[in-house]
DNA sequence: ATTCATATTGTATATTTATTCATTTTGGAT
DNA sequence: ATCCAAAATGAATAAATATACAATATGAAT
């Protein structure tokens, strides 16, 4: 019953039914075997990026975010505005960026030189951030915030 | 005052302004010169398909809908032929495809945009994939399953 | 274990959006 | 101009969603 298990059921519920209010998704989830409140689900939608849109045919349904491609370019030196998404996994941190954008955010990490930060490995839009072991996730955070100078933290 | 001209107005106001609420897109239409109700929006956005999301920064936004043209994707629905091996390793899976195709698969892999997936980080011919945490082995492979096997997607 | 900070959640409510219904407007056809 | 049907609109209200606040849970540090 905790919150990770919650989110992908929401996340499968909505793309595998044509759903159209809290409410109802409330009342799938239940069928489901999983309970919580319309507060909770209206908070949980933002925090997933599942927007209330149309279904072409004049009704309404919530939409899984489509994973796309900001046209801004970021202008080199502000590398901060070339993150797009933060997220803790497997003790790591994925960085996303636009395409082609991780190596050089990666290269400013790199450079930094900071003790708490192992390694980076960038691919083309995202990077993989090795803490040393032992360093906590919010040192790294504090260690990004320091680099780029700017609040970036997982949490929007 | 007629509806053609309000409804390129409210486009160019969406268009220009973050706008959060219809009560403020009606403030903005009234110093514009044109005048209506809040029922009257509605009607129009749902018309015109603009939709309320985010704007990535926890709040809420009106948006345009997107005019989706997808760039070119490299031997489109051929991805699948292009995994040679998988291994589960430190709980993250290692795909392998032949020399240069990684970073094609990785992109369809994050295109589907599965909450399962954290992230992948390609290289030439290896592809690093990060569960979320506490996703299990299975459910990623279901993942992939589903994203390589779904070549009649119905777009709506 | 205890303390502290932070995150998560529900209840109640405020805010925002959609719809109903009555009225007005618009655009033909006569 | 007059009539009619369809479309458009506003006022009021219903429906849906977001949030303030208080309570509880979780986790890290001691």
């Amino acid at each position: 019953m905790n919150r990770e298990q919650r989110l992908l059921l929401i996340e499968r519920l909505i793309r595998q039914n044509a759903v159209t209010t809290q409410e109802e998704l409330l009342m799938l989830m239940e069928g489901a075997g999983m309970k919580c409140t319309q507060a909770t689900l209206s908070r949980d939608l933002r925090q997933m990026g599942i927007s209330r849109g149309f279904d072409g045919r004049g009704g309404y349904r919530y939409l899984l975010p489509e994973r796309r491609v900001e046209p801004d370019e970021p202008v080199p030196g502000r590398e901060t505005e070339a993150i797009t998404a933060m997220t803790w996994a497997k003790g790591m941190l994925l960085i996303k960026t636009p395409p082609g954008f991780a190596p050089a955010v990666a290269i400013k990490i790199d450079r930094a030189g900071r003790y708490e930060i192992a390694g980076t490995v960038a691919g083309d839009d995202t990077i993989l951030l090795i803490p040393r072991d032992g360093v906590s996730n919010e040192a790294v955070e504090e260690c990004l915030n320091t680099i780029f100078e700017s609040k970036t933290t997982t949490k929007n």
